[in-house]
DNA sequence: TTGCGTGCAAAGGTTTTGCATGGCA
DNA sequence: TGCCATGCAAAACCTTTGCACGCAA
């Protein structure tokens, strides 16, 4: 893994100390600009994206999109995470996202190469749906 | 599944008549409104996202990201319900998309469903990724 | 001092919205 | 005739880029 390189600055500091705090929870650059703000040590729009798009070029940061219409997503990847990749699940009734650390969806992605030879992306990979909320809000 | 409603007009035609020449491919808005202007019948940008909005609401089209940076994609879901069965990949390099139907895949649902409380809707979900060939290619 | 990092503003591109007009039923 | 659909233009939105200045090393 790469460090993320260039000169420590206080904003490439703000920014890692809320992605990290936000370890396993999706960071949208707005929420970011929000929060930075709201702390009194506001940051400019260019330099959150930059520092963004830096971290997601050194693989700290994994970058996807849910939707076109919505504002793009990153995730703190603790290195540890390497190894316990998740899927996403994207709600079509409530809109949230959750994530899901298994055993048995890992296993797909050892099939479909297997016996398919696809090789899965998972971090641009969501699989959409209902959760368990909104579908016994349906019932 | 609900038909697409509304008056039958010119615009709605040409796009749909579009949108099923390229069953199992990916439209953007841009690509239909060119196509639209080419062909002498021209169809207004916002007319086309609004059909083609319409046409996700109905079912009739999936919608899904790569990337927010780039535009939305589109794709006719024939009718038939065998289709609902499949699970689609797409591969990010040749922009292929395939269907894969397979009993393991089919667990996922099951999976998900009994262990995570999550129904997954496989005409919404799109698995990315590499295919076979464009990863023989990248060795 | 050197040159990367930052902030501001403007540009870029996609998608949405308001409103008057046109066309289907 | 009554409404929905359309087209145009403008707005909204997220993201990138240009450029001058500031700050880390």
């Amino acid at each position: 893994m790469k460090q993320s390189g260039g000169y420590k600055t206080k904003q490439k500091e703000k920014i890692m100390q809320y992605l990290t705090a936000h370890e396993g929870q999706h960071v949208t650059a707005q929420e970011l600009s929000r929060h930075l703000e709201a702390e009194g040590t506001p940051v400019g729009t260019a330099t959150i994206y930059r520092q963004l798009d830096a971290l997601v070029t050194d693989g700290i940061l994994r970058k996807y999109t849910i939707d076109s219409r919505s504002c793009a997503c990153y995730e703190y990847l603790p290195l540890s995470a390497e190894c316990k990749r998740h899927f996403h699940l994207k709600c079509m009734e409530c809109e949230q996202l959750f994530h899901v650390t298994c055993e048995h969806l890992d296993g797909i992605e050892a099939h479909l190469l297997e016996h398919h030879g696809f090789q899965i992306d998972q971090s641009k990979t969501v699989l959409y749906g209902l959760c368990k909320a909104c579908r016994e809000k349906q019932k």
